[in-house]
DNA sequence: TGATTATATGGCAATATACTCACATATTAC
DNA sequence: GTAATATGTGAGTATATTGCCATATAATCA
């Protein structure tokens, strides 16, 4: 792969990792993972206004991570890539490593 | 799992998410999947100033995708859960997924 | 000891992101 | 047509991130 291929790759993982790096953000991918739901929903759900999870919806679609589609009054947002989802289950192995790591600082004091 | 669990959580998956979402820091990541290597190293191959480098390595090692030991002079960083290389997979499904609808669009044109 | 090398960090300016409020748009029902 | 509801967006402010430079720290070697 070109070196300008790699960066542009590069680009655009950053993009996608940057669309989960936000609390809010992984709340609505956890909630959604269940199946697709209007923002009224989502809002409600995650706690916060509308306007600002209408905001971050279009982040996610923006990234390719959320799909929607309108039905009448509402739009109803869906997980694209349920692949992302893998992604929640390496963090739980970060976490799990980080939790032995203390154990073991614990244990030599 | 208690809310409050939960916000703990989202928090937690989000700051992972957010150490790795950024195009040099992805650059790292790939770099460092076929083993450790030194700031010097790290710097060269990702085109940027050691002290900028250095900076996005302690994000990372905050977060715990990266791990390091001191050998002389050096500092060696490490991937410290490989499983992160998992989701560049799962990007590679978004971006097929993306240029599969945009040839749909085109065949529509 | 002092010189050299590798890395980390404080300070600063530029930029990006997040949140809130008000308003615009779009769809449905009447 | 108007009213009501759901969603999206512009503007402004607050905060966070990034990159660069200078400098600090730490390890090695002469």
């Amino acid at each position: 792969m070109s070196d300008e291929n790699k960066h542009l790759r590069y680009e655009r993982q950053a993009e996608i990792a940057k669309a989960i790096g936000h609390p809010l953000r992984v709340a609505i991918i956890d909630f959604l993972k269940d199946g697709e739901q209007c923002v009224c929903d989502i809002a409600q759900h995650a706690g916060s206004e509308r306007s600002n999870i209408s905001r971050h919806l279009s982040v996610m679609v923006r990234a390719g991570i959320l799909g929607y589609r309108k039905e009448g009054l509402k739009v109803i947002y869906k997980l694209k890539t349920p692949c992302i989802l893998d992604f929640f289950s390496c963090v739980a192995v970060v976490i799990k490593q980080q939790v032995k790591e203390s154990e073991k600082l614990l244990k030599s004091m």
